[in-house]
DNA sequence: GTCAATATTCTCACTTTATGAGAATGAGAT
DNA sequence: ATCTCATTCTCATAAAGTGAGAATATTGAC
């Protein structure tokens, strides 16, 4: 281990469990000796990538929270989604979450979420969480839509995998009726629809989708509620498109050089 | 320019008017020989720093939304602030923007902030954006609760910067006051109510912060609200102070041993 | 399908750079 | 003052990144 990777195994001690840590205790941890761990954290906390705390405890640093916004704005996905998440949970009349979630790599996760006003539980899907790819109603209706290819190197191929049978045939069912609905799934009382976003031409396979609590959902709220995630997944979808389509890949604007030490 | 940096000024091509490169216009943008840039993207590729997008251009990764996500979890002053800014907008009855800020080196940076129901304008300041560090009264209430020392280094010295004078003359007022109000200093037609949210020994300095629109506010209602931001302020100021007396230091759990290649 | 044009990865000799043991210094506590 | 622990510094060593150019993959045009 060496180079880029002592910077990433340092952030990666950094947990909900252990989110301040020494420089001694980050070296033990990690095997390092103490004058590497030194000056890795001192070159991580010029980037801004840690905090010195107090008492010699480092945090994550605002660096994340900057990127983070920088994201938030620039990400096409997360730019279209975000307004149509608040019209959805406006729009549901019933405490709700509703969910934007991708697909990155071999995981799925939450890129924006939105409660309805005085919604009393919280989905375990929240932005910045990576969930299982195999499980929920978000994941599957982003399965469900990727190319034979690509779903095989996800999940394995029916040969090399033949107890993902069942979770085949469900992705094809859900890939025909357009949506897909769960309960219970991934938290015990909680329903969840879900609804594909896809631009393939742009690399974006995400799913829209609505948590509320099952008990509350009578066969005519469901159908409301999946005719309402349907059509804002589809049109999140023709507005990236179309933003697609008239985009030009190259930066805009010539760029900053910036001068590096 | 080598190693670490690197990754870093690749980082910094992205921003709001150029957020899809090309490595090879990165190349050219930071002075890169081609296989060089694509390794250091690949590298960010491959730790979640970056994504490829489409035709070869990349973007922000998910990593940042990850982290910031965990930083959001953990982070003390974000973590105890979130709840009271909610509390805050519901208890204002008016439109408002509340925001949470903090000194970071030396830049103030919000780092929460939530907006009443129906309020139609926002504050520049919204989470992630740096902002300056002398304007506005959510950075003048940081700068207020200083120490002399961080102050000099921050603004500098009475000898080394008389022009400074009206500003320390300022920050004296604020601190004797325990608020600062201004109006249209950073937004025109916005006015801006701030308290400190200090805790020393946590090497916590921060704001708390309202921002409504100035031709709204009467006496009455701006000292109503005054009051508050004072109390929300100091609220968190002591849970900070509760939680910092009642933490350890190091990490609580043993840590994951991760193994890096 | 072929072909050309790019985009991307690979190779490898060359150094620049990071590395880490241990010494030196600094900061706190008793 | 003295001890202890945290932090930085030094420097010989070795390892890693570097980059020109070749090799290969991808893409789009025809």
């Amino acid at each position: 281990m060496a180079g880029f990777s002592r910077f990433l195994a340092v952030l990666r001690v950094f947990n909900e469990a252990a989110s301040a840590w020494s420089v001694p205790d980050m070296a033990d941890a990690l095997g390092l000796p103490a004058s590497t761990a030194y000056r890795t954290v001192r070159d991580l906390v010029d980037a801004g990538f840690l905090e010195a705390a107090h008492d010699g405890a480092y945090r994550l640093g605002p660096a994340f929270i900057e990127y983070d916004r920088l994201l938030r704005m620039t990400d096409p996905l997360v730019h279209a989604g975000a307004g149509a998440l608040r019209d959805v949970v406006m729009q549901a009349h019933t405490p709700c979450v509703a969910l934007l979630s991708r697909l990155y790599n071999d995981q799925v996760m939450c890129v924006a979420d939105e409660a309805a006003r005085e919604t009393p539980f919280r989905s375990s899907y929240e932005r910045g969480k990576p969930m299982p790819l195999t499980q929920g109603a978000t994941s599957k209706a982003i399965l469900a839509q990727l190319p034979t290819r690509q779903l095989n190197r996800l999940i394995g191929t029916p040969k090399a995998a033949p107890d993902n049978e069942v979770l085949r045939r469900e992705l094809a069912e859900i890939r025909r009726r357009g949506y897909c609905a769960t309960a219970s799934e991934i938290d015990t009382g909680l329903a969840g629809i879900a609804a594909p976003v896809i631009v393939r031409e742009a690399g974006i396979h995400a799913s829209l989708s609505l948590v509320a609590e099952d008990t509350n959902l009578d066969e005519s709220q469901r159908r409301r509620l999946v005719l309402l995630v349907v059509s804002a997944a589809s049109l999140i979808s023709e507005e990236l498109r179309h933003r697609h389509s008239s985009t030009s890949i190259n930066p805009p604007v010539p760029m900053p050089r910036r001068s590096v030490k």
